[in-house]
RNA sequence: GGAGGAGUUCCCGAGUGGCCAAAGGGGGCAGACUGUAAAUCUGUUGCGUUUCGCUUCGGUGGUUCGAAUCCACCCUCCUCCA
């Protein structure tokens, strides 16, 4: 199977400017496409991965991918997709995000002999003088026709600064940028992005009367329609310190029945006979599902050694026995102990099972909390030297979060 | 520049002198049920040394025994006019 056939039959592929010359250019490996990514964290997070992923296969069939990283465009901010206006970062700040970024990215993609190349807009976009821009791209925008493209529609109603409003002739400029001074044809993004990246075509159409293309990556949306990736806490982040492996297992692990097979479809490497043999499973046999996608993402993003580790604890602590050794730990020092001992409540705090000791109270008194496989009722209870030595302790908050602690 | 309107807890949103740590909904967390799923039902959702105390309603001052609520100034956003 072709890479296009194959980005299509996993789902991959929203909207396409000129479907087969993309397809004949995909295939025959003679693409060099951009991404590009806003440097407004320090790490990339699961959203992000989708379109480490599209680089991946694209490049393994011969396509150059460039990571574009928005250093330049971060100073402004896209709109698409929000309602409120973007808090303006620091060109520090900035700075920091993209270094961050390089070395995630350097995990997934090769950049080795000029296999793929990684930019930074702010190269060239900190340099425009605004006259010039005006004049040489400025004219080439409709300001009538930027208004009907959806990404500004909704914000029609709450109010768009000029700022944010010219986020779309940055990105188009980019595109415009990098055709002519390195040879990219083709721009992928997430779906959001389509009217950004039409703008850019456009651009190179006008400016310079040549075709370059752009297609757009299907957001990974859960049943609800809701993007993926996002916990209450904030984003599932790809960054270990951030968001560990084992609770990144854990995420793909709980996802619902209803989103296992799209997400291993799109975001895993398995081969596409072996996903169509697991999308006859059903019931409960998902589970089995769901441990497969868990473990390869893991393993995608962390490593194989990682990835095990993540799934043995997972096993020992749902299922019993096994290997308790990779289970999240705390480990306390002397100092957190009062006349030999440490209060329950003060506990859960420290190994951030409760934001609050109130709140840790409160699971307690709800009966949410085990000790060693005890129900915990006491929330004046201590534990001293000795009932943290050796194994330590084991408290389990609520079904599904388990957590060591030893002295 | 002028005239109006708004800013409340994670989010939406009620509250216009004490009964307000602040209705209701969403979300979150926990309990029951289950498959580490969904749906449903129940409880809970500022902090603490918990029959009590402390901090919170855009900011700073003020009035008052007492302020989310009244006054002054400031900041931010929205609408209409220019």
């Amino acid at each position: 199977m072709t890479v296009y056939d194959e980005l299509k039959a996993r789902g991959l592929i929203a909207q396409v400017t000129d479907e087969e010359a993309i397809r004949e250019m995909v295939n025959q490996g003679k693409a060099t496409f951009y991404i590009g990514f806003d440097p407004t964290a320090d790490s990339l997070h699961v959203g992000h991965f989708m379109a480490l992923c599209l680089m991946k296969r694209l490049q393994m069939a011969g396509n150059k991918p460039i990571a574009l990283i928005g250093g330049g465009t971060g100073y402004i901010g896209d709109p698409s997709g929000r309602t409120d206006m973007r808090s303006m970062m620091t060109p520090e700040t900035i700075q920091h995000n993209c270094d961050c970024f390089k070395k995630q990215m350097e995990r997934f993609i090769d950049f080795s002999d000029g296999k793929a190349m990684m930019v930074n807009n702010a190269d060239w976009l900190l340099k425009l003088n605004y006259i010039d821009l005006l004049r040489e791209v400025g004219a080439c925008f409709s300001v009538n026709n930027m208004l009907r493209a959806e990404c500004y529609k909704q914000r029609m109603e709450k109010g768009l600064s000029f700022l944010e409003f010219n986020y779309m002739i940055m990105q188009s400029y980019d595109f415009y940028y990098m055709f002519q001074h390195f040879g990219c044809n083709m721009q992928f993004g997430g779906n959001d992005q389509w009217s950004n990246m039409l703008g850019g075509t456009e651009l190179i159409r006008r400016k310079l009367g040549k075709d370059a293309h752009a297609m757009t990556i299907t957001l990974l949306l859960n049943s609800e329609g809701k993007k993926m990736g996002k916990t209450a806490s904030g984003a599932v982040w790809l960054d270990p310190n951030k968001t560990s492996p084992y609770d990144f297992y854990q995420y793909w692990r709980n996802i619902d029945d209803a989103d296992v097979l799209k997400c291993i479809r799109m975001l895993t490497f398995l081969p596409l006979e072996q996903i169509d043999e697991m999308d006859k499973w059903e019931g409960a046999q998902l589970n089995r599902a769901k441990e497969i996608l868990a473990y390869e993402l893991t393993a995608l993003v962390h490593g194989e050694e990682e990835a095990r580790k993540a799934q043995d604890a997972a096993k020992a602590l749902f299922v019993g026995g096994g290997d308790m050794s990779n289970v999240p730990a705390t480990a306390l020092a002397e100092g957190d102990l009062t006349d030999g001992k440490i209060g329950l409540l003060d506990l859960m705090v420290k190994c951030g099972l409760a934001p609050s000791k109130k709140e840790a109270r409160r699971l307690v008194e709800q009966g949410g909390v085990e000790i060693n496989g005890q129900k915990a009722a006491d929330p004046a209870a201590a534990y001293t030297r000795d009932d943290l030595a050796g194994d330590g302790l084991m408290i389990k908050k609520g079904k599904k979060v388990f957590h060591k602690v030893t002295l």
